[in-house]
DNA sequence: CGCATATATTTTGCACACAAAATGATAAGA
DNA sequence: TCTTATCATTTTGTGTGCAAAATATATGCG
């Protein structure tokens, strides 16, 4: 259309073409928005059998991968902002899965334990992943390759700086 | 361990086994939360530059490729809660991007309609896009081949029954 | 017509998600 | 030591996401 090569060279305005509207269904943000809620949607029923969130089960899966935490290591491993997570933790504790408190060392810390409450769940949750599982009908594989591409695409898109490290948890800091 | 064969045939139990409690790394649906919650944060500070929020776009790009909908077609089509919706479209009516009126042939249903200024920011919004993509760094292919995994998760988890329709947009009501 | 039932939307209440401001506590330097 | 910069966490405010209750309008039936 344009007789120019292209709109490139002109003034500073932006040197990238435009890209004609995708409909909702070509979106990659909407495809992950709908997969995340979706996942959301079948798992919630399963975790209110054991009186727990989404987000308050990951931070459990945490705790009980890596013991004790302090808040910003859990935040950082959950990719969770920590403006979310403290009122979250203080949730957990008032359900008697978690306690929190400050470090001796250092007290701009706060390490987050399981309580024997919290311990004994994990049994609970392994037969409920069981079942929820089953439920999801889903072969395994197919499972493990769409975590894989996600955890691509996450430590892939964006900006290439600072893209080395993967989301690791970081050692015991107690 | 257990001598008999396994515990399947016992009382009226569940007859599922127990599943190992899997890492943080290994849940599906933290690959599902973190990539979706990455994505927003990649992506709002593109959509601010338009002035709306991420499931406000989402409802703009319904209304840019299909026109005017009721209220309940957009939750259904962007798979969102009616409860979120409501207000929604409200914040969207105050920014001056829609109109929400009843229908005279069903005083039920609302309808919602893009104003001039909602359709001219479609023009932006394309140039957005592409400088976003370009953003994102990532090759279209593997961007499409995530996107169709995702959407075939959606469409294959969870109970068999009434998954034919894979959430299609419904025809012009108007 | 008048009422029970069904459908569409809004409201309410709780839990995030996130930015920005506020607190609390430690460390670093003059 | 006092001061200032830094680090860790909490608080505050806005916008969802979702369940459940409340409204509003339609439709079917006697």
């Amino acid at each position: 259309m344009n007789t120019r090569r292209n709109a490139r060279n002109r003034r500073n305005q932006t040197t990238v073409a435009p890209v004609e509207m995708p409909g909702l269904d070509n979106h990659l943000c909407f495809a992950l928005y709908a997969a995340s809620n979706h996942m959301t949607r079948l798992f919630v029923p399963f975790l209110k059998k054991l009186g727990v969130t989404y987000p308050q089960y990951l931070v459990l899966v945490v705790l009980w991968e890596r013991g004790a935490r302090g808040v910003g290591d859990l935040a950082s491993a959950l990719q969770m902002d920590l403006g979310s997570l403290s009122p979250m933790l203080k949730r957990l504790e008032a359900k008697g899965l978690v306690t929190r408190r400050r470090q001796a060392e250092d007290e701009r810390r706060v390490l987050v334990d399981l309580t024997p409450k919290g311990v004994s769940l994990r049994k609970r949750t392994e037969q409920m992943l069981g079942e929820f599982y089953c439920f999801l009908n889903i072969p395994l594989g197919e499972l493990f390759e769409l975590k894989d591409r996600l955890r691509h695409f996450v430590s892939s898109a964006g900006p290439k700086e600072a893209k080395a490290a993967p989301v690791k948890l970081p050692e015991p800091a107690f």
